[in-house]
This record gives C-alpha cells, structure tokens and sequence, in this order.
DNA sequence: ACGTCGACTTGATCCAGATCAAAGTTCCCT
DNA sequence: AGGGAACTTTGATCTGGATCAAGTCGACGT
C-alpha cells in the first residue's frame, strides 16, 4: 500500500502527484516522466548540490525536508527557504546551481535528467503551466520574508517562524496538537538571520509569557495562538482565531 | 520613431517586445495581446495598487520604475524589489493583490484583462513558459536579497545595491560613466532593511575611502570598482575587472 | 553506570545601527 | 528674489541583538 521509491512505481499513486510539477499533467504525460524518473536518497545532514555545480538533474522533492541555502567567505549563512515535498530544485535554462541544498532530514528526490526534461518543458503545457504557479507562489513567499528579515524584531521574527509551522501541520479536528521543530536552533537561526542564542532566548521568553509550551527540545505546543499571532507583527486582519 | 503607448501602436516595436511575457510569442500570437492590450499611465509617486485589492489587469511594465513593498501596521515598511521595463504584475489565478506597487517614477503599464489574460495563459505555451523563466529568474533575485537583508553589514548593504545599479547600466564601451540613484536615501533604507540616517552615513563613508563620487545628491561614479566588489561582501570570484 | 559529544541554555559585555535632534541643501512655487 | 517643504547630512545617545564564555541536558556507545 505504501509508495516505494523505485523506477517500476507507477507515478499515479506518487504522494507528491496532485501538487508537484506534474500536477496538471494528463496520463499520457505522466507517462513521458515515468519514463524518465529515477529516485535518489539523501541522509538528514548530507549536502544534495552546492552552489556552482553544475546541474545535470532537475527534481521534485518526495519525501523530507532540504534547505537552500547561501554562505558568505567568513561563514555567515542564510538560509533562503526550506524545501518541503513537491518542491522543485533547479531552473530550465540555466547550467549551474544558485544556492547550497541540503538534506534536513532523510530527502527522496524524483530526478530527471536536464536535457530531456528541458525538451519536456518545451513540449509540454501543463509542465511550464505548473512550474510557473509554483515559482511565483515561491516568489510570494520569499518576499514575504523579505519582510521579515529585513524589518521584524527577533520576537516577531521567531513568532512568525512558529506560527509558519502552526498553520502548514494544524489538523482541524485536533484539540491541542503537539508539533515539532525540524530545524535545530542553529538552522532557525540561519533561516531568521539571527543566532543561536537569540534563537533560544527568545523560545525561553515565549514559554515564560505563556505563549508555548515545550514538551522537549523539538516538541512544542501553543497554548496561546492569539497571542503568538500578535506577537508575529503580521496585520491584525489575519488575526482570526481558528 | 519613437513608440507611443497607444492602443493602435504595434507590438513588434515595443521597447520591451523581447524580453517582457511576449518574449517568446510568434506574430499570431502576439496579435492576440495586441487586441487586448491598454496603455495606463501613472505619476512618479503614486500609488498603482494596494495590497488586498482586486486584481483586475495583469500587466507589463513598460517605461519607468516601480517598487513593490509591504508596511507593516506601525509603519515599517520594506521594500521586496524594484520593478523595471519589462517586469510583470500580478499572478494568474489570483484574484488580489500581495504587496503594494508604487510608482517611483513615472510609469507606463501595459495591461490586460484579467479572465481573458488567463485563459491566454492557458492557451498560448509561450506566455506560461516565458513567464515561469522570468518568475524562477525574479526568484533567484529575492533569495540573493534574502542574503543581504538577513546577513550583510551596513556597509555591504549598500556596496550590493550600488553595485547591482552598476552592473544593470555599465555601457561596455564608455570609459568614466555617470549613473543615476533611481531612489530617495529613504527608500534605498526601506529597499536595504536600514534607515535613511544609516544610508548616508555610509555613502559618507564610501565617498570618503575614495570608493564612489557624488555629482549631486542623485548621480554618482565609481573610482575604485574593485573596492566596490570588495565591499559588496559577495565572493571573491565574481571579483573580475570589467 | 559512566563518559563524552552535540545540542541547548544562561549570563556578562559589547557594538552596529537605531533613535532623537538639529542644521544644511536643493528645488519648487508664488 | 524669497519662503517653504522635502530631502539630506551630521551629531549625540541608546539599545537590541551579537559576541564571548560558562554551564546544563540528553542521547548514545562502551
């Protein structure tokens, strides 16, 4: 009943199917990309590209968590956005890569190889039709927080990064959910442009003014999501208490 | 000679027939965005949308700059990129507005009817496919600003933002050459994540290391590009002489 | 059980850039 | 030509978050 990731799988009953690069695609194209396909495994920690290198696969994100990045010579690293399944690494057209990625946790990668894919691009519609809702949906979001790297406060900051998690996992049927932090205190602060002790600090504040509640070091739960929206800095139009 | 922005003006001589979303279009389609095309003008200063509003028009730019820019509810505002001739507004299948467009000087938009627009989009290949390539190209641009905002010194902050003028107006041939601030000190602070009192002090300080030149307060020339590069906090290898 | 290593917290101090304040400059508008 | 208003520079002071420096916690191997 699982999807294992091997070649044979057929791409219908992929997880990323409905929401990936493929999303528009009929069976006949789906078929062109099935046969293309071919997975790849990445453990939490290992680098997937570097900047630079050159691009010989594009590839839609199965399973897990990357981050792209960028680090400047003395070391100082942002992270430019996080990677979630049925996203897509690497630009048609271009021969290098921009930014570092970075398996967060075990990845999968569906991978095609450049030039036919490219030439897939061309071809087929409801690929570039897909790919450009999905960059300019990423466009959104990275200027979005643009807003917050450039203006927000470290609380705010942090605030925001929290509630990001809060709204992308809360299921509407749960009570008190309990959610986890998949970055280590480092990586948020690489993501929010501050350091790790501000990182911690600022969690420590959160919990003391009753906003959240650690259950351990990657497990927490809001036990104020009004409060923890208002503490993000974001318009109080969003602020309705789901 | 000169393209007048005029509902009867042919698309094949339009300043931006070759780089805007009609970038890859053949004559036949481009007489479909020809019959539906409008010509709006605005002000420098004035505002062209708001955030929240109904997108009625997608369209390009064609003359002028314009910002896009988000305030938080205290004032804060930041600014997430410049909007030059051939840039795009809006995003098919949305029906409002993230971010608000500002004139920053008199602007010229072509524009297109929302429903209509979309269904081309659906229709015609090469506006999606052109449009996913300037959407991954504009994406690659917020994440390098991502760097800037979240990481980058004063000092580099602005050594970035002089360079990027540079480098989008160098003329090969010309030796010594004069470029324009499109922006007022406040903008540029809202563009870099500072404040306008920061900006000065730190052309101050470039003027005074020999790195840049002021003619008057918006034109300016570079005495040492290297030094610029250096300052720019980007890596080493981009560091070729032009 | 014990050591050790990586992830995290907490404390003390510092400093880049913000904030507050006051002039100086340029460009209109009449 | 003169009086503003908008923009810019410069100075003095303050502060949020960085940096430097110990600890603490918890998981894992032996």
């Amino acid at each position: 009943m699982t999807f294992v990731f091997n070649e044979r799988e057929k791409c219908g009953s992929c997880p990323i199917r409905h929401r990936a690069i493929c999303a528009r695609c009929d069976e006949d194209e789906l078929a062109l990309l099935e046969g293309m396909k071919s997975y790849q495994t990445f453990e939490a920690g290992q680098p997937i590209i570097w900047r630079g290198d050159d691009l010989t696969h594009f590839a839609s994100l199965v399973s897990g968590i990357a981050s792209l990045s960028r680090t400047l010579e003395d070391g100082r690293t942002q992270m430019v956005g996080l990677l979630l399944p049925s996203d897509f690494v690497g630009r048609p057209g271009r021969e290098t890569v921009d930014f570092d990625v970075t398996a967060v946790t075990e990845v999968t990668l569906c991978r095609f190889q450049r030039r036919p894919f490219e030439d897939l691009v061309e071809r087929v519609p409801h690929i570039s039709q897909r790919m450009m809702e999905m960059a300019l949906d990423e466009l959104t979001a990275a200027r979005e927080w643009m807003v917050l790297l450039g203006r927000k406060t470290a609380r705010e900051k942090i605030a925001t990064f929290l509630e990001m998690i809060v709204r992308r996992e809360t299921v509407p049927t749960q009570a008190i959910q309990e959610y986890k932090l998949p970055l280590t205190r480092e990586e948020i602060a690489n993501f929010l442009g501050l350091t790790l002790e501000t990182i911690s600090r600022q969690l420590t504040s959160l919990k003391k003014d009753g906003v959240v509640e650690f259950i351990d070091r990657r497990h927490f739960r809001i036990k104020d999501l009004n409060a923890l929206h208002l503490a993000s800095g974001d318009d109080a139009d969003g602020g309705v208490i789901v």
